[in-house]
DNA sequence: TATTAGAAAAATATCTACATATTTTACATT
DNA sequence: AATGTAAAATATGTAGATATTTTTCTAATA
């Protein structure tokens, strides 16, 4: 009879997780999950200052719940917080996304690794389920210019997280999630100008059959190339601007 | 004219940052540092629920406060937070300490590689200066019994975080002071009860010579034996609970 | 005139006290 | 034992008071 909780990550999703009867959601989660969203999205630019008269307005509710609310979105490094001078976006930089893909790269390698060491063969089947959803998503919303589509994002991040899910540790899956959300944030100030032509698909199926042949050493390398290719887009936005 | 602000990790050293006129502290950053220290040491223990009434009376401040402070800790994962149903300190098991091992050793060889690959003659000076402090402070403020020399502590973490300075991503430090305080929790738990009788200053000696030879792949060796040897006493009380 | 220092005012962050909503517990009933 | 219900405990939220920072204004100085 007990319903199961939406955690934070589903609410996030936006997804109406308790239409009907059940598990009421707290304000402070609705305003975690849009907030953070905003932020990714990049609708809340970077630096921006968060005040939070100005946010009780917006979202309509208390300052307990915004405060707590932006204290939670702390942890994803999504928002800073410095004492008696109130919550602003994280401000991005080259520098930081430069250590953003290194340490990326340093800790998929390890966990991707893991995975091909000690994933059973379900974690196999998953993978090829999760690319194969993937290939069936448009990238894009439209064809003519690049309208973000969330459901590829979902897709993407799932085929990204599976193929790490088996590392034995949920501490390297937090901090590779983490890094993971960071990222789409990067790559949303890029997004919207640079629409990469190369074959994405084609890489991810690379890496898949890489998996498939449980060859480590193969699939990290494709792995870190896939997530170098990507990374040049943004590194062009960012110096640019 | 500017007073350098006390973030809040030099808050939780407890030291009186602000004694003077200056940079009033807010509640919820007294509230961290104190509920930070007071799971890190095991005083409020695993698991257990954290009452929002409770500790307002205890801290003696408002519900806000606290409900804040504790929404930072979840950043921390010293906390964990369900929807509707309050706080309570993260629970531990032999598992978690398993993996927390796991993939300290992961993050720390790869970051301790790389300072050694980049760190400059400087960071050299403070791994011997941090060494040197290091063997000056006896572990436990009693030689008949161990208690635990928070002195210590402080020169240990330091110790090993410097070791890693030089890796060139502030995320993975971020991530490494992190898994580093989970630890020191773990070992809180076995901490009065096994006293260690190897050398542990000798061993961190040794690290200190390879850092110096700059020979990555035995620095890292030895750090990582380092860190087994320590968790042998953890898992022996663990499993005996 | 431009610039700095200082004071006053405004904006903002923080905190408290109390109101409301939800979960948990105790207890009676089947 | 299982189920339902009322009471208590607890978490969450709102409103407004207080404290701090930021901005604006004034006046003295170079």
């Amino acid at each position: 009879m007990i319903k199961p909780k939406a955690d934070l990550e589903l609410v996030k999703q936006g997804v109406d997780t308790q239409a009907d009867i059940g598990s009421p959601e707290s304000m402070t989660s609705r305003a975690y999950a849009k907030l953070k969203q905003d932020i990714i999205s990049g609708e809340l630019r970077a630096g921006r200052k968060l005040k939070i008269e100005e946010l009780r307005r917006e979202y309509d509710v208390g300052t307990s719940p915004i405060r707590e609310a932006l204290s939670l979105l702390t942890s994803d490094h999504l928002v800073e917080r410095i004492d008696q001078r109130g919550f602003r976006v994280s401000p991005v930089s080259e520098i930081e996304f430069a250590e953003l893909l290194k340490t990326r790269c340093w800790l998929e390698t390890i966990a991707l690794r893991e995975s091909i060491l000690h994933g059973p063969a379900a974690w196999e089947e998953s993978v090829v389920l999760a690319n194969y959803r993937l290939s069936r998503i448009p990238r894009s919303e439209s064809s003519d210019k690049f309208v973000a589509n969330q459901n590829w994002e979902a897709a993407h991040k799932h085929f990204h997280m599976t193929l790490i899910s088996e590392c034995g540790s949920s501490m390297m899956l937090k901090f590779c999630n983490q890094l993971y959300d960071q990222n789409i944030r990067y790559r949303q100030l890029s997004g919207k100008k640079a629409y990469p032509t190369r074959d994405v698909a084609e890489e991810h199926s690379a890496i898949c059959d890489a998996v498939l042949a449980r060859d480590a050493q193969k699939a990290s390398d494709l792995l870190v190339d896939h997530y170098k290719k990507t990374s040049g887009f943004v590194f062009k936005q960012l110096s640019s601007t």
